[in-house]
RNA sequence: GGGUCCGUAGCUCAGCAGGACAGAGCAAGGGAUUUCUAAUCCCUAGGUCGGGGGUUCGAGUCCCUCCGGACCCGCCA
């Protein structure tokens, strides 16, 4: 639809001025009453050719060949409107193609990976994880949709100092249901500890399990067995929750193996190798102010271990060896100040700069009663997002995360959510696919007809003018999934999905579908049909739910 | 001190790579119910787009600066 107009626009302007120029854009005006698209090209030409961007305007509206659409220059602007059997002819290709009408698969499919939640497996999930979660989850979506081969993948940092500090919690704990307080772990654990109750729980499993016996193996044995439990047993709650929130991983992938297979010494080798890496005081630096950083970077800890930056190139490092094309990581926004350093050493090692986009997902802020609810894993007093799972409901979670641009904070109302009203947009949105399958409910029961069966496009011709506005609302998600692809935003979605929404409701209002004019009746079916579908494919991506009824 | 994000209607926010008179939801006030589900719809009111400068034919959008807010800046991960 919007190819065909692009395409008309472009030969005209091959015509006349030999040239397109760049920065040609063919949007919807804001005003509707602008017409559907509109584009920019008279300004742009105006500066080059000299000339007043009216008369171009006017000059292409001559030229353009108007096949089943209409031109108009107005103030320099050339507005395009489309005709009516153009339109009802995407009608006739969205039901008829049904999902596939919004995705035209990518000419050039990629091969790529999003790594996202990522989160230490030393407590539950909380509320900021599945954010990224869902926001990972449905841009992997929308890839996979347009034709990409999508890996997503977890990074379980199962290496370093805070599973040791999981270890030591839970056997500190441990020590305690025994009536022993440990002085020689007593400080650690109490600056920088685990304290949530899971740490107890898991600490009474062990009990069960081992009796008194963790009691007198060495202290070190005892809370490596601590470790290697608790953090498996975390990463399985974390697996629930996820699977809850219907998101899932195709690879978890283990910080740990990159130091069985030796790629944390080889990567360091190789920035040796290109001079970026030097000693002092003990330790080995990585000279990441070669890249922008701020300062350089340790490497390699004086006590010989290595740091968590080390392990993270070499995860990359391993990525680009896996022969991704693309690579999206989503992280927490306190990771910002990392993605420079991160950057610089995979420059370093020859990897290209657009093959890695970081993108950054801001916390969540949970408010109820109007208070704000605080999150601490040290404390331990949180609501989990397992927690928030099951007070409102996978649907809500989901839409409501989606509500916003990533990078920028989100509060979350648990009370409006919880709220079974108009104020509550993700039931706003559903009730409009409840009201449409009622529809074709009742129309199977007075009239035997079955809208899910009967070929309804040839009834699309008999849809009235004013028919048209609610199906173009249902058309234009094929550029928002577009825009999804380009921006990496998938609330983009959302706010379309309210804008269709609001316009169904109004006409389900207006206009009836059961009247005496059977051709009236199966036209109105047939774009009741559109939205269904509409909505229908939407909702899968968001990951939610489109009830029959409500 | 440095970085990321944000400052748009009373509140919560859209505004896609600059474009035509600044949009929506909620809240407020008024109205619609012999209906295919009123969990809905219609109408009204409400904004010097934080301040200032610059670039441009054109700036909420880009640049600079100032003010205000959130988060971050470890030989933690």
């Amino acid at each position: 639809m919007k190819e065909a107009v692009l395409a008309s626009l472009r030969d005209t302007l091959m015509s006349l001025y030999g040239y397109v120029p760049d920065g040609l854009i063919l949007s919807p005006p804001k005003e509707e009453s602008h017409g559907d698209y509109s584009t920019n090209v008279a300004f742009l030409l105006s500066k080059e050719l000299k000339k007043d961007p009216k008369d171009i305007s006017r000059q292409i509206v001559e030229r353009l060949p108007k096949e089943g659409f209409f031109a108009e220059a107005v103030n320099g602007f050339v507005n395009f409107r489309l005709g009516e059997g153009l339109i009802k002819g995407e009608l006739v290709k969205l039901i008829k193609e049904g999902r596939g009408y919004f995705f035209k698969p990518s000419e050039r499919p990629m091969f790529l990976q999003l790594e996202f939640v990522s989160a230490n497996p030393t407590g539950p999930l909380h509320v900021g994880h599945g954010r990224g979660a869902v926001v990972g989850d449905v841009l992997s979506r929308v890839f996979e949709r347009f034709g990409h081969s999508v890996v997503r993948e977890y990074y379980i940092n199962d290496a370093g100092n805070q599973i040791q500090m999981l270890g030591l919690s839970v056997f500190y704990r441990y020590c305690q249901l025994f009536g022993e307080e440990r002085e020689d772990i007593k400080k650690v654990f109490e600056e920088e500890g685990y304290r949530g109750g899971y740490v107890l729980r898991l600490a009474k499993d062990f009990k069960v399990f081992y009796g008194k016996r963790l009691l007198e193996m060495p202290k070190e044995e005892s809370i490596d067995l601590c470790k290697e439990y608790a953090h498996r047993r975390l990463l399985e709650d974390i697996k629930e929750t996820l699977e809850a929130l219907g998101v899932s991983f195709d690879t978890w992938f283990s910080e740990r193996s990159l130091y069985g297979r030796g790629l944390v010494e080889e990567v360091i080798g190789l920035l040796q190798e290109r001079d970026l890496v030097y000693e002092e005081g003990g330790a080995l630096w990585f000279k990441s102010t070669a890249f922008g950083d701020d300062k350089d970077r340790v490497l390699r800890k004086s006590d010989y271990s290595y740091t968590y930056f080390a392990s993270d190139i070499a995860y990359h490092w391993e990525k680009y060896k896996r022969g991704f094309e693309k690579v999206i990581n989503l992280w927490g926004a306190d990771h910002h100040g990392y993605e420079r350093r991160l950057m610089g050493a995979l420059k370093a090692l020859g990897v290209p700069e657009d093959w890695l986009r970081v993108e950054f997902v801001q916390m969540v802020r949970l408010l109820s009663g109007g208070q704000e609810v605080r999150m601490s894993k040290r404390t331990g007093e949180f609501v989990t997002l397992q927690e928030l799972l099951e007070e409102v409901g996978t649907d809500a979670v989901r839409f409501m995360f989606l509500t916003r641009h990533g990078d920028t904070p989100l509060d979350f109302d648990i009370d409006l959510v919880k709220k079974n009203t108009s104020e509550n947009p993700v039931f706003y949105v559903q009730y409009a696919h409840a009201r449409i399958r009622g529809v074709i409910r009742e129309v199977r029961e007075r009239y035997g007809l079955d809208a899910d069966k009967e070929d309804l496009t040839p009834y699309a011709e008999a849809l009235s003018a004013g028919d048209l506005g609610l199906l173009k609302k249902c058309l234009r998600l094929k550029d928002v999934y577009e825009g999804v692809l380009q921006s990496l935003s998938p609330h983009l979605i959302p706010y379309s999905l309210l804008d269709l929404a609001k316009d169904f409701h109004h006409y389900y209002n207006h206009h009836r579908v059961m009247v005496d004019d059977r051709s009236l009746m199966l036209s109105r079916l047939a774009l009741f049909k559109g939205v269904e579908i509409t909505l229908k494919t939407a909702f899968d991506l968001l990951g939610i739910k489109a009830p029959e009824r409500m």
